[in-house]
DNA sequence: AATATAGGCAAGCAGGGGCTTGCATGTCAA
DNA sequence: TTGACATGCAAGCCCCTGCTTGCCTATATT
């Protein structure tokens, strides 16, 4: 549970989930590439993969390995548990 | 946005936030007290504060100053974004 | 077999964040 | 006015984290 607001506190994070969001079952180096391109992250790859294991610790993000490759995929199951923590209409009890 | 992202990925300040949730108006003190009692939190009062200029800066909590106390208020209109931005069902994309 | 590809492991560095300490400010009470 | 109370400001410390670098493993490819 507190892995899950650690992962999604981090921008580089947050924008690997955005891209798994939009196209799931990417690989390391198609993930690598989409953050370059899309939003102009130009971090290591050992630095994204690191990121993938926070991610998939926190249970954001699933992966298969498959021969020497490894998809991943967005899950947004551990969020739901945030959004019923608190109250998000305007009320200030 | 940043902001709140990074706000809510502290322990002590989602303590504050449930806190002021369940009892709005409170006081810096107030606030101290019942982190020690509920949540076994014994930091000092600055950091506490410190938190909430944290917490206000991210838009969490709304604060009103009346004489020498400042009462604060939970504020969830900021989380809203968050909810919106990625799917919470078990969907992979 | 030799090379290239996809990824993993581990050590080290640098910056930021949370916390403390000490002092300053402003307000209420006696 | 004097003292107590509620809070603000600022400097310093320490640890955690994100990132890099270098090397290693394993699977494909030719």
């Amino acid at each position: 549970m507190d892995d899950v607001f650690r992962a999604i506190a981090d921008p580089t994070r947050r924008a690997i989930l955005d891209e798994l969001v939009q196209r799931g079952g990417q690989t390391l180096f198609e993930i690598c590439g989409r953050l370059v391109m899309k939003h102009g992250i130009r971090s290591s790859r050992q630095a994204i993969s690191q990121h993938l294991e926070v991610l998939e610790a926190a249970g954001l993000v699933v992966a298969k390995k498959e021969g020497r490759c490894k998809f991943h995929w967005f899950n947004g199951k551990p969020l739901k548990a945030i959004l019923e923590r608190w109250p998000t209409d305007g009320r200030r009890s």
